[in-house]
DNA sequence: GATGAAATTAGTTCAAG
DNA sequence: CTTGAACTAATTTCATC
């Protein structure tokens, strides 16, 4: 398995500049053919460093409600049920998780308020405090800097580095630092598939 | 001058979803045909509203530093420049600026830790206090939901309306709620630019 | 505002190094 | 890991409604 490299770098980087430049464009600006613009972008998605092609939009032109900073403090049980409620939301377009068991989501708040909001949205139990803050303004910018892949063998946990493999099982990539940690994870696999 | 209708907003949300999904396609389930599409979004990014096309990137596999979200507490008069110098830093993904003069942001901060990190990227007057909090997780999902446009007379501040005009000098977007505050920013825009 | 058909432009496949 | 050439697919233009 390869690494990324700077071409790769270059090319996350235009492409988050601008999505829809021709890969001829592209192809120029790192110096080598369509054809591996195109197999390189392909790369990219299937290893999940690229997510999805979509668009900016501009909320501030349109009229969905206010937009807040929300801050709950979750009991620490809680945290990722209180996430997958709020990222679940229509509202939501942004949801953090700290260490330190709060989530933080950008909301834009329907007509009714927060408290209904909340009461609409997430577990009642789970919450322990919150916090909003009125929003003035926000921005997004897709960055890349000097970015090396960094995945984590999904057998032992290690970093994987250029000598590791990939398996890709049932949609669900997985990446592994060594053929032991593959094979092992397969047999595993196998096993508990085989039961099921 | 339209707003946006039904067809605009589900155009918004596929795209959201999948900028790469082909105008057919699109045009399939808003039932148009593909030209009427390609008008639409052309419009939609004339307008503002679709400020860009891009890619989500995963950014957790890539190695690029801690991500925590700071939020820091900044003198009224200079809540812009610091929005700006976070917004310009390589390290920043979101800038949100709160109605109490917080500048809130996520950053991956990189082995320096956030003191430097604070020192090299903002004005070191401006800052009060700070706060960091260590981030586990992150997601963004772009949503449209039921949005009506929600423009500004960029004369009188009123609400732009479907009779609305708009007009592009130098580059930026003007919007009106009437002939006569265009007319009368006509006026004054050259006005201006003739004396300067 | 919308369209079908034509023209243009972009992306992918593939055999080969 | 890369490419040029051939092929396939997508987008835009335009005359017309």
């Amino acid at each position: 398995m390869r690494t990324l490299d700077d071409i790769d770098r270059e090319i996350l980087r235009l492409l988050a500049a601008d999505a829809r430049r021709p890969y001829s464009e592209i192809a120029e600006a790192v110096d080598r053919s369509p054809p591996t613009v195109s197999e390189r972008i392909d790369r990219l998605q299937e290893l999940g460093v690229v997510r999805r092609f979509t668009v900016d939009i501009d909320r501030s032109l349109l009229d969905t409600g206010t937009p807040i900073l929300l801050d709950v403090e979750v009991k620490p049980a809680e945290v990722e049920s209180v996430r997958a409620a709020l990222a679940e939301s229509d509202r939501v377009e942004h949801v953090f998780v700290t260490a330190d068991a709060r989530v933080v989501a950008q909301v834009y708040v329907p007509d009714g308020g927060v408290r209904t909001f909340l009461a609409e949205n997430v577990p009642f139990d789970a919450v322990r405090e919150y916090d909003v803050s009125l929003l003035s303004e926000s921005d997004w910018t897709p960055r890349v800097g000097e970015a090396e892949l960094a995945l984590t063998c999904a057998e032992c946990g290690n970093t994987v580095t250029a000598e590791g493999e990939s398996l890709r099982v049932d949609g669900e990539r997985y990446h592994f630092c060594c053929p032991s940690c593959l094979d092992r994870f397969e047999s595993t696999y196998e096993r508990l598939s085989g039961g099921a």
